[in-house]
DNA sequence: TTTAATTCCGACTATTATACTAGGAATTAG
DNA sequence: CTAATTCCTAGTATAATAGTCGGAATTAAA
């Protein structure tokens, strides 16, 4: 699972919508406002929600998204694996296809670092959308 | 808690040098080779380490390092943070000094990272050199 | 039917943190 | 003395990420 302010943003803008969300979609402009993001960064990052099926979009004037889904069944990891490419950040070494150290072999801190991993995703397997929103979560 | 590839190799150096640790110092030569890490890189990740009292290192010819506490008292946490400069990843927005919006208010997501960032910390808080070496964490 | 506001799309540039290198000084065992 | 090391400072390279730009397609409303 990588982290990086995309991610960020995508979560910023999910909880917006979610927010939001009244009657009618809410354009990108908007959330570029509220949340103080460069509108034309937020399209990148809502045509890949789109993509995976968390948001839904209308175009044309007084167009704009909606979620796709209630808030209630948005997990946060489902958010951040949709904007970034899922290059995992934890590998032992950055360009090595095989073994941790161009060797064959796992290098002794490979296993620590699966855990980590497991332990991130499953943080943000854990929090939902409407969470985030209501601020619950521990 | 930052975590980067060189967060790594000092994790994986430190790991070294607790399983080779036998009479004498270690040089980085050796973990170098052992690591397959630059030697360079290395020694810039060892002057950290040694700067937070982590190894003790000998000079001159059959110099090298030695852990400064046995490997049950060296926490993940405090390797990585000796060599990470303490820049939070976790930040809402990457330089905004103020809030995270450039505005005074927290933003709606701000407490989900804290929290994250507590999880990642509090894993690493628990996992030992020693558990490493041993490999058993879990 | 025109206009303005939007999503959509592809390509490009800028920035910046990180990774890594280079060269030499100081130290010390043999 | 020599060779092997730590120590120190400064620099360069690279790559990932962030962000920009220009325009096409769509559509509600004036």
């Amino acid at each position: 699972m990588k982290l990086t302010t995309k991610g960020r943003y995508a979560v910023m803008a999910m909880a917006d919508l979610a927010s939001n969300a009244n009657f009618g979609p809410i354009s990108l402009t908007e959330i570029s406002l509220r949340q103080n993001i460069s509108l034309a960064y937020l399209e990148q990052i809502f045509i890949k929600l789109k993509n995976k099926k968390l948001v839904k979009s209308s175009r044309g004037a007084t167009g704009g998204y909606v979620l796709e889904k209630p808030a209630s069944e948005i997990k946060i990891s489902n958010i951040i694996s949709a904007v970034d490419e899922e290059v995992k950040m934890l590998n032992c070494k950055k360009n090595s296809k095989k073994g941790c150290n161009n060797k064959s072999t796992k290098c002794i801190t490979h296993n620590l670092w699966d855990e980590l991993d497991q332990h991130i995703h499953g943080f943000f397997e854990k929090v939902k959308l409407q969470d985030l929103v209501k601020q619950n979560f521990n």
